[in-house]
DNA sequence: ATTGTATCCGCAAACACTTGCAATAACTGG
DNA sequence: CCAGTTATTGCAAGTGTTTGCGGATACAAT
């Protein structure tokens, strides 16, 4: 309960209030291990706090997301937080055969960043940004699955 | 009613039945002049066979997406969809501002792909890839817009 | 043509997520 | 410490999308 002080007061600074469900929020989405599910963030919420709302988990999250505290991590059609570490910037490659997610750092993606920007003024979204794909594991298990991945005569190259 | 014969009958030849909804769907999709969202391909679906279903056009949709004669565009948080063009073949950026779609070549990820299958044996799902962002003439109208669009700190570069 | 069968459709219910609204409670200034 | 203001909550209703299921129908084989 001591850690979390900078990132509330960063939440205040921009003149969000601090109850107790963003407090339950945000300590939830920081102890769990890896991304998390809105209905695990809602689960363990409500354990703490009996009278938590699913709409106001959503809403947090939605909240937390704009002011940077979570990143938000698209795993099958579902989306993952978790919380962000500025020291730590990675985007995300998962897995659409085993879920699993996998760290990117930005680097790979400075160059297309300034592709775009430079040739046509486009400027993306790339801080947290998730690609989807199959991993080497998964590859390796079953070589058939990213033959049968894109439709005949549409695979990038 | 003619160009789509060789479409349809890649549809049959993996199993699939050439019902009269998919063979509306197709039409509506065909013949709409840009990246079509649900309710409009449903709409118009409706026009011409009154007892289509909006599930129908949910799951026709995704069949044919699957089978890849339609490619899949992420517009806003709606998708939309428009006919696969395989000479044509070219991702999306899309303007989290103004919603415009704008084509982009694949020679331009041809590089990032390679790169994430050389390092990482991950292979990613470009093929119908899109990436949200803010257009020139967006950020030319409202600069501060694409200011405030990455939390603070945690802007890529 | 007729029949058989697996696919597909329409419907309604379920699901994930968002939104409107009245009541509550966090912050502000006195 | 108290009252005023306004963001935030909980609830319930609304949206967009998916799914379960029985009846219908496209296709294949007779």
């Amino acid at each position: 309960m001591s850690g979390y002080e900078q990132l509330l007061q960063a939440l205040r600074e921009q003149g969000h209030r601090l109850t107790p469900q963003r407090l339950i929020v945000l300590r939830v989405v920081a102890e769990g291990c890896q991304h998390m599910g809105v209905d695990e963030v809602f689960r363990e919420a409500q354990a703490a706090y009996p009278y938590m709302d699913l709409a106001t988990v959503y809403r947090t999250l939605r909240l937390f997301k704009q002011v940077g505290l979570v990143t938000e991590v698209a795993i099958g059609d579902r989306l993952h937080y978790e919380v962000t570490h500025p020291e730590d910037r990675h985007h995300h490659m998962v897995c659409r055969v085993c879920h699993g997610a996998f760290n990117l750092s930005p680097h790979y993606l400075e160059e297309f960043n300034n592709t775009l920007v430079n040739e046509f003024g486009f400027v993306p979204d790339l801080a947290h940004f998730t690609i989807a794909g199959v991993c080497v594991n998964c590859r390796a298990e079953s070589p058939e699955v990213s033959a049968s991945l894109e439709p005949s005569g549409l695979v990038l190259d």
